[in-house]
DNA sequence: GACACCTGTCAGGCTTTTCTTACACGTGGA
DNA sequence: TCCACGTGTAAGAAAAGCCTGACAGGTGTC
């Protein structure tokens, strides 16, 4: 309730950026705290920048944020943290998020003929 | 309550057949009522082969079930409805649902070195 | 027979996603 | 200077997803 309910097209951002075995460990590892890059790339067993993408994907999604920091030693740090979210996905939500959808609406494209054998 | 959870590549599974514009719509649609493929697809405005192919997806998954049925005048009809699902995603059940994720372990691989320049 | 419906599936093409490898730049310490 | 750590990004290959068009079969009605 306190968390705003997305759009159609947020939702699948959000699931998309959910379906998939390793961003969900990534989302998994974050939500035991936040972590940086490469540390969190080390962690997982995975190359640093296939990481960077998926937390790119992440991001967009409004699943994690980032921040910048400055390190004692004057490292440049980005620390990614998991948002708040709380998604319930049931029929009546998938039908209040289909209203919102604006990709490839039904009534754009001409209804495809079928022409029976 | 009343369902039990999937694991985590089942949750997977779900999410990537939510994510996604049309089969967002599909769910939509059967959620107002069962209807068989050809009626859904006119009413969607996709050709059939594909509705064929996002119902498969949907069916996989889990989210939506399909029986065959004769109609009044000896027609094979395939109905598809909306089976019961409750997922609720939060940080904490994606820590959860990723300790059952089977593909490709993190001590599997080893981890892969990166030389610095 | 020709047509109206219903079902399924396959081949091909296009687009998107996923991943590796390699390069670029920055700081601090021996 | 060289090395260790941090950051980002671009090119290319491999795989998966999405979609169209054409074909196969079935039933019942005009």
């Amino acid at each position: 309730m306190t968390v705003a309910q997305p759009t159609g097209d947020e939702l699948v951002e959000m699931l998309a950026a959910l379906a998939n075995p390793l961003r969900l460990r990534i989302m998994a590892k974050l939500a035991e705290g936040r972590d940086y890059v490469s540390h969190l790339a080390r962690e997982i067993g995975v190359s640093r920048p296939l990481l960077h993408m998926h937390l790119q994907r992440l991001e967009a999604a409004g699943l994690i944020t980032g921040s910048f920091e400055l390190s004692d030693d004057g490292k440049a740090m980005k620390y990614y943290e998991v948002a708040e979210f709380d998604l319930h996905l049931t029929a009546a939500a998938l039908v209040a998020a289909a209203q919102t959808l604006t990709s490839s609406e039904p009534t754009t494209g001409p209804a495809p003929k079928e022409r029976s054998r």
